[in-house]
DNA sequence: ACCCATTCCTTGGCCAGCCAATCAAAAGTG
DNA sequence: CACTTTTGATTGGCTGGCCAAGGAATGGGT
């Protein structure tokens, strides 16, 4: 007797019934990390890396505290990612002759071949998932996820933005 | 120099121009669990768990298995996780009298008790991050968050569920 | 009755990602 | 000039989460 409770063949727990578009996201972001995880484990990449090496190919050369900041990632995340990166030989790390703690980051030839095949990967995956969706949907769902992020940065910085003025 | 180049400051990266709304998408995911994490954080939970324990207290006591499958998460994912929530306090897990290579999982009095705080959790979420949003536009968003997570759906089982029949 | 495939779970190893503590260098302040 | 604060990066430790490999019990097939 171990499934017979009717509810647990539900699928929305219901400690979640005050937040369904809220659950309904986040199982919508696993799906797509997942998806994207699979493209990228063909490349060489694991979950996570895509955006480091998408922001060193448009930045060419950065420093890793302007990385931290433009991802939005703790530094010990950084630093670790960076060090398998290189060890990978994506990406190749020098001291900042301006700055004798700083670590310039850049991409390598190899890290730079990856491009083509993470670009695929984005426009592959997003064919896959919204498939069945014409431009005006894919706009609207554009639009109102914009929205929300736009609500949860705000909320974000309330929570650690106390830094700069008051409070 | 190392923030001359224009390309750095634009929102999108470059290489994902072929996936505007995935990458949306990926960005709005990961602030809502940060979000999310913060309020299970005062509650003495990990993101993740609070999906295992609504399952928990949805299904009364279940195999491990089961969890397995109704969360979509690794074994040993489950495992670890279910270690960690029985040394909180949370969780009691017990051999199966019918099988004895299984495992029953239950909630304690403890974890019931997080059960309110969880609720109250995504409650919270959901009217900071639909802020500004009609109900008409929570039901669309809603409604194509589906349509996505049923294509992300079908892709997971063509990739890794070519277990039944033919193939 | 026997053997083999399947199922259930665990362990170890690896990754992303967070926090806390630490150190070195730079910048501000007296 | 010296002292303090702030910034940049690293290390260690913890979590979720995956894969690969293994062991133990069940169940099917002959």
């Amino acid at each position: 007797m171990t499934t017979a409770d009717p509810a647990c063949t539900d699928q929305t727990p219901s400690a979640a019934r005050g937040g369904p578009v809220g659950i309904t996201l986040a199982r919508v972001a696993r799906a797509h990390r997942i998806a994207m995880g699979r493209r990228l484990r063909d490349l060489g990449l694991y979950p996570g890396q895509e955006l480091m090496m998408m922001r060193l190919w448009d930045c060419g050369a950065a420093r890793q505290s302007e990385l931290i900041q433009s991802l939005g990632l703790d530094p010990s995340t950084v630093t670790k990612m960076l060090q398998r990166l290189e060890q990978c030989g994506y990406v190749r790390r020098s001291p900042d002759p301006a700055d004798r703690r700083a670590v310039l980051v850049e991409t390598t030839e190899r890290g730079r071949a990856l491009r083509a095949g993470v670009e695929r990967a984005w426009s592959d995956l997003e064919e896959s998932s919204l498939a069945g969706l014409d431009p005006a949907g894919r706009a609207e769902l554009a639009r109102l996820l914009g929205l929300v992020a736009e609500n949860l940065r705000d909320e974000a910085d309330e929570a650690g933005g106390c830094a700069p003025l008051n409070c």
